[in-house]
RNA sequence: GGUCCCAUCGUCUAACGGUUAGGACAGGUGGUUUUCAAUCACCCAAUCGGGGUUCGAUUCCCCGUGGGACCGCCA
């Protein structure tokens, strides 16, 4: 069996796309379970829209999630003579045509074929040109010769046969009349050339892909396999738009999504493995494979990608969650002061299971990381005159306290329960406003131990 | 409009002719708990409609309905 590789071809025209990263994830899966390659190719053809920046940005994104593409990306503008080749190639064995129509004359035929509520298509005007007059003024595009009649089919792998009438592929272009190729012969050329051996891609290109067949049939190259997987929707059922603010990575990585619960989230949506809901990366790449991949688009659900990022939360290992959470603090709220690192890594522990993602964690440890914390007016309230009695009895107690630990925080909080003849919320309740400025929070003796002592006698003496 | 594709709980999906149609998320109820969570137990909830084929259809075929993709000198 020949090598497998498969590649992930973005144009860099803006920030990923949460469906490209389902689809670079799926290719990459693919070839690794088959110990094949996985290259990036750049599709950057298109000179107007493509910047530089966002290449980067690709290619940070995919390794954010654990991609790792084979060799040096390739940047598919720097391939343009060997496409223009193969066009000349086309034309020479008359698989190709010149085609001096103006875009004035097309976009005239097309108004037309919209009035009369009919789909345009290229009149192949200038496919046999016996008898017409070679404008001097026009530069041609280049078409391709595209068969008329009979059917074309094209064994995909995920969407099974697919058989259509070659009367309705028009004579597309190949060559644009700057000389420049299209998207349809650079992709093919690329492909055929990086020894692409499965095109692992979106379902828009389904169509494409009886163009792109008949450029490989005209240059006698071995077509690869196909499969086209269904695109993901927006909750509405729509496609996903750029409008829908959770359809790049990075509204993703900005609320504090982990790099696995993403890739694990992604993995399941499409494509299933018996029930199995959770995967590593090493099953992942093990378990994966194109039968398993639905043929529907499936939608994207918040509330399931925030339970999974949940499972990771808790499960991983806590020195990599809080160097997570430092890198996401730094980066999309506020860099952790040195001061206060040793304090929140001893609290990470209990933080993490009240958060769903890094950016919970983050506000959830605000009472560790300020030290003027501010109480609503709302809380205020609770703190009333036998609360504020109770805790000035507590930090007379606790300043006596020669080591913070659990246990003499128990005895003391056991005494004042006894003495005011109350119940442990009487205490903890007035204890966590105090502390954290808010009566929802952590576990009171979580909040004490997260706290330097100075820090907590100053929050308590505050209150008057 | 034309071409192509798709159709199981609200959502992601399992069941590849025989199951009380399963799991997960969300939702609900209760237990546990110093708050909020978390956690545990239980519950609710689906085969789009109509015809066939078959002893038997979620599963195969046809029609309808609904949804989607494509129809660029973008990729």
């Amino acid at each position: 069996m020949s090598l497998v590789a498969t590649r992930f071809a973005p144009s860099p025209t803006g920030p990923l796309h949460i469906g490209g990263v389902r689809t670079a994830l799926f290719n990459w899966l693919f070839s690794k379970n088959k110990k094949g390659k996985f290259y990036l190719r750049i599709e950057d053809t298109d000179k107007e829209r493509s910047q530089d920046e966002y290449k980067d940005q690709i290619i940070q994104s995919l390794r954010w999630i654990g991609i790792q593409h084979d060799e040096k990306e390739y940047i598919q503008s720097k391939n343009i003579n060997k496409h223009k080749e193969i066009a000349e190639e086309l034309l020479k064995k008359s698989f190709a045509y010149k085609c001096y129509c103006s875009e004035e004359e097309i976009n005239e035929q097309k108004a037309k074929a919209k009035k009369a509520g009919i789909p345009f298509t290229y009149n192949r005007k200038w496919r046999d040109p016996k008898d017409l007059e070679i404008p001097k003024n026009i530069k041609p595009v280049v078409r391709f010769k595209s068969k008329i009649s009979g059917n074309s089919i094209v064994n995909d792998l995920v969407q099974g046969e697919i058989n259509i009438s070659n009367s309705t592929i028009e004579d597309f272009i190949v060559l644009r009349n700057d000389g420049s190729p299209t998207y349809q012969l650079s992709a093919v050329v690329d492909d055929h050339l990086m020894n692409i051996s499965h095109v692992i891609r979106g379902d828009d290109h389904k169509i494409n892909t009886f163009k792109q067949k008949q450029i490989y049939e005209a240059m006698k190259w071995k077509l690869p396999e196909f499969a086209h997987i269904p695109l993901i929707h927006s909750t509405s059922g729509k496609k996903l738009s750029k409008r829908d603010n959770a359809s790049t990575l990075v509204d993703y990585i900005k609320i504090g999504i982990l790099p696995d619960a993403l890739r694990n989230y992604l993995l399941r949506l499409g494509w299933s493995y018996k029930d199995k809901e959770i995967f590593t990366l090493e099953e992942s790449i093990q378990l994966f494979n194109l039968s398993g991949i639905g043929k529907s688009p499936s939608k994207l659900d918040m509330d399931r990608i925030l339970s999974i990022n949940e499972h990771y939360i808790k499960n991983i290992d806590e020195k990599k969650l809080y160097e997570m959470l430092k890198v996401y603090s730094e980066k999309y709220k506020k860099k952790i002061d040195n001061k206060y690192e040793k304090n929140l890594i001893n609290s990470i522990y209990f933080l993490k299971n009240k958060a769903k993602k890094l950016e919970d964690i983050y506000e959830n440890a605000q009472y560790i990381l300020n030290d003027n914390i501010q109480i609503s007016s709302e809380d205020i309230k609770l703190l009333d005159e036998p609360s504020k009695i109770i805790l000035k009895d507590f930090l007379n107690e606790y300043e006596k306290v020669s080591k913070k630990n659990k246990n003499n925080l128990e005895k003391i909080i056991k005494k004042l329960i006894d003495k005011h003849k109350t119940n442990f919320k009487g205490i903890g309740q007035p204890l966590r406003i105090a502390l954290t400025g808010s009566k929802f929070g952590p576990a009171i003796y979580d909040i004490l131990l997260s706290l330097d002592k100075n820090e907590v006698v100053k929050r308590l003496k505050i209150i008057k």
